[in-house]
DNA sequence: GTTAGCAATCAAGTTGGAAGAGTGCTAAAA
DNA sequence: TTTTAGCACTCTTCCAACTTGATTGCTAAC
């Protein structure tokens, strides 16, 4: 579709634009990218380039810079997915060296470590519990009329709510409901719970209606709520030329205190993919002047968390495409 | 020290600057505020007032703004501490009649309704645990080498943490160890926990170094870290024309991502009252162009969380104290 | 003690070049 | 046929001069 040498100007076009965040002259392609020709000659391409859509104009007498089009044939076809310095591999591999207790907080550190690195925003998530197995779930009194519930699944997230009851509640009874529930939830997927509140109750009769309908209320609600939203490096954008504007500064703001759309904007990638959005490819009206790039990662074949990066369109698709990489491979690798 | 008039002067100086951000000009003054004088007199106060420092001018033929001083001076002496709506007394009592399970929960809502009813981003973050009485302490088997603590302290706080184990255990063991902990620290002070490691194995030889050490470790490390930080209403600040300077904007981020920062922010004030901290009255230099106001709330004498409001210093006392203290008398109210 | 009137001051907006960066086109060279 | 040099043209950016309008401080009269 394009010559080599077109390639090789678009890619020198949008390499010095994510560089220098400037409208590229001709004159600024012959200094350092080692095409051998002139100016003029890549003026004439750079035209070419811009009629099939690869590239735009600010006014008729400005540099060029890339269009959507063009960044996406770039993260496609052009890109260096391995863009990673040792210094930086030993930087994450320290980082991810991390131990942790909780799951989540291996999400966190990743997408710190991407944001320390790549110096851009990140958001993360915990995975949502739905998609997996209860291995075991716990009651803890706590109290007399407070209880603890403790859910375990079967990738190791850890999920735990407190349960109020409006009458007294013995150690007795909750030795019986640990039996009962996990009698009825082990191994089971999560959606088990959704069972009528009489198969709960058709076995073990002891136990009001008061007691358990709380129970499963609170577990239900705690299963099936959307996981916080963490933020890195949130200030890390406002050092980029484009935050100049204080109309691009105030969306993103906007965005990010937005938690829905995040967590959309999260949860809409595939799994299998580092998942990138251009400007407006992304289905959000508000993201249109970002660009995303999220990814799953998983442990145990289930997914754990989803971290994405939003930065201007002018993102250095190689640098975070290349630690994403690295990171979803280390995470996969450490179990 | 100021005669009635200068008082009035000067209390509508501020009143229409924090409404404007504008310099208020002696004109502005004869038309909304009933001083009962021309505009030249009102200049000669103004100037009056300007040699005591309670005003500032931006020029020599500029309006005047309130300095540090006059802010000081009328939130001491000249606010109205009820300047609060029907609608808002019933929005704010129908938000904190929120059910919550966690008492920190109580703590993030009322952060977001105050956020709601003054329009300027909040901050909030739970009680430190340290100042607490430990209630009851239980140890809960997960898998054969993860354990899970649960904290419950006196004022109703509820900490859990994951332990995790280099050899396995059983359920007769995390018997003893329930029994043990609760023994050695039931009722007691936070602190207690640093006794020396022998005093927990003294009684009960049982048990190796190797899961009563993790256990201690993994309880203090849980119980002495900071609180997360929850902030509402980022977005709501990027609509002040205070923000329409980048580098106040930029400032105002980085002021948020750094968390330590903010944490100190609301552990500094006093725990009776509604502290108000003006510009340069901050002890952090990052906050010098904010003002920041901050309550802590109690539940049966026991500090359940701090709230902060962070905004210009032309920020609306009178309706944040209001709101604040309405919203404090009901947390206390409400148990 | 208060006020009207007016000169002085200063920010902010407007205008008009001048400078500079970059393109597009043409015609010559390779 | 492709590449290149040269040059006119376009458009942004910067800056200085000027205009406008808001507001004060002062003075003299009320």
């Amino acid at each position: 579709m394009l010559d080599e040498r077109k390639k090789k100007v678009l890619q020198a076009i949008i390499e010095e634009y994510i560089n220098t965040a400037e409208p590229v002259s001709s004159n600024a392609l012959t200094q350092n990218y080692g095409l051998e020709c002139s100016s003029a000659t890549i003026r004439n391409e750079m035209s070419e380039l811009e009629k099939s859509g690869f590239l735009d104009k600010t006014h008729t007498s400005s540099g060029r810079i890339p269009s959507a089009k063009g960044y996406r044939y770039y993260v496609d076809e052009l890109l260096n997915d391995n863009d990673i310095s040792l210094e930086e591999v030993k930087y994450i591999s320290s980082k991810l060296e991390t131990k942790v207790n909780e799951i989540e907080d291996l999400t966190k550190i990743a997408a710190n470590t991407i944001s320390e690195v790549t110096h851009y925003t990140t958001v993360s998530i915990g995975p949502k519990a739905t998609t997996q197995l209860i291995e075991e779930i716990k009651f803890v009194l706590l109290g007399t009329r407070m209880m603890m519930a403790v859910i375990l699944t079967d990738s190791g997230l850890v999920k735990e709510t407190i349960i109020k009851f409006d009458e007294d509640i013995n150690e007795k009874q909750v030795e019986t409901i640990n039996y009962m529930f996990n009698n009825k939830l082990k191994n089971q997927p999560i959606e088990t719970i959704n069972r009528p509140l009489e198969e709960y109750l058709y076995d073990e009769m002891t136990y009001s209606v008061n007691v358990i309908k709380p129970i499963i209320e609170q577990i239900k609600k705690v299963l099936e709520e959307d996981n916080k939203i963490y933020l890195e490096g949130t200030n890390k954008s406002f050092d980029l030329p484009e935050f100049n504007s204080l109309e691009v500064a105030k969306n993103f703001v906007n965005i990010l205190d937005t938690k829905e759309l995040v967590a959309d904007m999260l949860n809409s990638g595939f799994a299998e993919d580092i998942n990138v959005y251009i400007g407006e490819e992304n289905e959000k009206q508000e993201l249109k002047d970002f660009s995303v790039v999220t990814f799953k990662h998983k442990v145990n074949g289930k997914d754990i968390g989803t971290i994405g990066i939003i930065g201007p369109k002018r993102m250095d698709y190689s640098k975070v495409i290349s630690v994403m990489k690295y990171i979803n491979k280390k995470l996969n690798g450490n179990n």
